[in-house]
DNA sequence: TGACCGGGTGGAGGAGATCGACCGCCGGAT
DNA sequence: ATCCGGCGGTCGATCTCCTCCACCCGGTCA
């Protein structure tokens, strides 16, 4: 992938709205050029899809927490994603290296919902949890800088315009 | 805000390109009274904007990791997400309870990317870290499930601007 | 009861998305 | 060197969709 593509996803991880025509007139190409390669980046999955982002006082999910959790049984099988997955309050879940398995990230209306979905994850899981409660969110959800990266060996310097 | 408002926001935070058409057609309505409605939730700021949902494996940020931070001087004032706002591999701040105070999301290139990405943290806010590595992301970004959610006794279902 | 107001419908105009046909560049094979 | 094929670009036509306007309906309050 190079420069004119990395533009094209950098517009639109900022503004997925944003039209063809605009996406052409920040680029340089012509309307059709960038059409097609969006559509490529999608096919080819670098665009998985397309979000509102949303205000989630606003909605009534205020409560925002990062569960941490370690299986009970360490033998068992570890299939927590799965088991985990039903629960629509689960916003992320990151499996990760250290003391515990799995991070989760929750959305939920209040406290007493949190009690909720953490005796639920338990019991869905087998798995103990560990709580941090964001108490505010400076920012979230910036859009990726992928200016610069050095092209790779194997990457075919396509200079053009 | 009512059921057809919880309805637009779901189904845009699902799929923020679907058309005013579809969103008309899901919701029972006329095209232009959706867009009304979702001209309204954009200016409310319960839709805050939209964003392309990007395969950061793609575009060359494959590794992701939780950093966790905590001021070296507990009296200095606590300005971190101002002074670390200008890294942009950082796509999220939360503040915490806990004993740390914010944990950051960042995206990086590679380990030493992340090896300097931490020292410009350190330097930047007069923090210390704690580094917690994802392996892998069975699930992020899920749209919320705000069905439900019965009105408040404090809702007054006249809203007034 | 009558005026007001938030929120709905429908239609018209223009902008934007989408697709096909054609073209030019580049690399590989003859 | 020339021919050939594929990739990626432009241009143009068509159709959808966005966007705005005028009008309408049902509640609320004086």
């Amino acid at each position: 992938m190079e420069e004119i593509d990395r533009r094209i996803v950098t517009l639109l991880a900022r503004d997925g709205r944003m039209s063809f025509t605009d996406l052409a007139r920040e680029t340089g190409l012509s309307v059709s050029a960038v059409h097609q390669r969006v559509r490529r980046l999608e096919k080819r999955g670098v665009v998985r899809g397309y979000a509102a982002l949303v205000d989630y006082d606003a909605i009534g999910l205020p409560l925002t927490a990062f569960v941490s959790i370690k299986p009970i049984d360490p033998a068992a099988a570890d299939d927590a994603p799965e088991r985990l997955a039903h629960l629509g309050a689960i916003e992320a879940c990151h499996s990760v290296a250290g003391d515990e398995s799995y991070i989760l990230k929750v959305r939920v209306a209040s406290p007493l919902a949190l009690e909720e979905l953490l005796n639920q994850i338990r019991t869905s899981a087998n798995v103990s949890t560990r709580t941090t409660v964001v108490l505010s969110t400076p920012y979230e959800h910036r859009a990726p800088e992928l200016i610069g990266e050095p092209d790779e060996p194997g990457d075919k310097p396509r200079e053009k315009a």
